[in-house]
Formats: structure tokens, sequence, C-alpha cells
DNA sequence: ATCTCATTTCGTTATTTAGCTAAATATACA
DNA sequence: TGTATATTTAGCTAAATAACGAAATGAGAT
């Protein structure tokens, strides 16, 4: 059961679950996007997906300097029927997946450049 | 998203999936056979019952002065075959599953009898 | 009406969790 | 090697949550 609980503990939380469906259509996200699209801290998005991953949720890869994170493979697939359907018409989550076009717009390191600055996207 | 959300978040705690689980196996259970599954107080049984309710995920019954739970119905079929698909092989569960077949040999005010006075059940 | 009993609600306490900043770590570049 | 940068980890604070006992509520019996 802990190993039930700990990915029902890791889709407790609003900013998780935003991430989870993200990544439910796009590939693979960097940590600098998923900043941009949760407007929280490099910090909390860290630990976010730390938290995830650790549920076997999602995995990562480095390169260079960033690392990109997607669903796990495998992934639950009745689990994630039920969050596609669950989640399916919700205005959170096609806000996001708006966001996201424009965020994936710009190249990761624009993006971190900006996040340090807080300026406009170079793109 | 709140709708789901709520979902796992009341599925974020052990002895509410505890619950949850028993459910899918019988078909009704009443506060205080419950409260002898989880060992827990009336009060705090009552309170995760009501947050279960609160999620559409379980829907009780009044017979004068017991209450019965049972899922909801509807409950989300994708859902339920995902935990039940992930909860097989737990050991607590099967524990739980043991556990309640000598409580369901108890009628509910013998056992509200004896939490209330700790004492042998008169089965 | 009064008393008993099962359950719910309320208030309190201890524990857990989400957010942040700063420090640490890993990678790239000059 | 030193500097810059992306990310992770550690520590702190405020908010959220699980557990309990007491009080309130609802149902049944007399």
């Amino acid at each position: 059961m802990e190993k039930t609980l700990t990915i029902t503990k890791s889709l407790a939380d609003g900013n998780r679950m935003r991430v989870i469906a993200a990544l439910m259509e796009k590939e693979e996200l960097c940590v600098c996007q998923i900043v941009e699209m949760l407007r929280l801290a490099t910090a909390t998005v860290s630990r976010h997906m730390s938290i995830l991953q650790n549920a076997r949720l999602v995995q990562s890869r480095k390169d260079g300097k960033w690392v990109y994170y997607r669903l796990a493979e495998p992934f639950p697939e009745t689990l994630r029927i039920w969050l596609f359907e669950s989640l399916s018409g919700s205005p959170e989550i096609q806000a996001d997946r708006v966001l996201l076009e424009s965020i994936l717009e710009c190249i990761p390191a624009d993006l971190c450049r900006r996040q340090k600055k807080r300026k406009g996207c170079a793109c």
C-alpha cells in the first residue's frame, strides 16, 4: 500500500498535478519551463519534481546543466486514463496548456535568463 | 481540477485508503466497524468518512442510530481499477481483510458496546 | 419529557507539507 | 583555475492535516 499512497500523496498537490497534466501532453519539459508555467521558485519546483520522481511518476535526464523531466516509463495506464478523464475540461489545465505553448517558443537558456532577471523573453 | 484534487487529497491518507479498499470488497460498513478495523477514535473515523463523502467517493445511509457507508454510486471506474491493481498484494490490506471477517461476525450494537467498554465481544 | 446511545462537530495539539532563501553541487566556459 | 549558470539540498516559516476528547446532535427507549 505504501507505493499507492506515495502516488496519491504526490498527486495531492495542485502544482504537481499540473505538472503531470502538462507532461501528459508534452513529451518532456525542463525545470525552467516548469518554473515558468507554475510561477514558483526554482527550488520549489525542484522539490516537487523530486517528490514525483520518488513516486515513480516522472523520470529525468540531464543535458549539461539542463535537467529534463518526462512521465515515467512505465506509468500506470489505468491511473493515466483516470487522470485524463477527470482533468479533461479543467479550466486551469487549459490555461496551462495555452501558457505552455508560448513557453515552448523560448529555448530554455533564454527562459532561465529571463527568470533570473525578470525581463522580457529574448524570443 | 478541484474535483480531481479533492479525490487525490482524500486518498492521500493511509486510513482513508484502507476504508476505500475495504468498501471495494464489502458492500457496506457502519462507523463502528470501521472504527474497529482502523483502531481509531469514533470522532476521527467520522471525520475521515466526511472527507471521503465530500470527495464523492462514499455515500451513507442511516438506520436509526447507525450510519452505514458504501462506495459512492457512481464511483470513477478507471480509478477503481487502478486502486484495485495497485493495492492487490498489499500486506496491510490483506491484514485488514482478515480482521474485517471477524469484525463482521459481530453485530454493530455489540461492537459499539465493546468499543465503549473495551471488553470482549459478545459474539 | 428524560435518559441512553451512535455519530458528528468543534476545539486543541502534534505532525506534515508547501513556499522561500541561501548554500551546496554539478556542468560549462574562458 | 576561476567564474558563471542550472539545479538540488538544507533550513526556516506558515499553512494544512491527522489524532484526540469534549460538546452537540439525532435517534430510540421508557
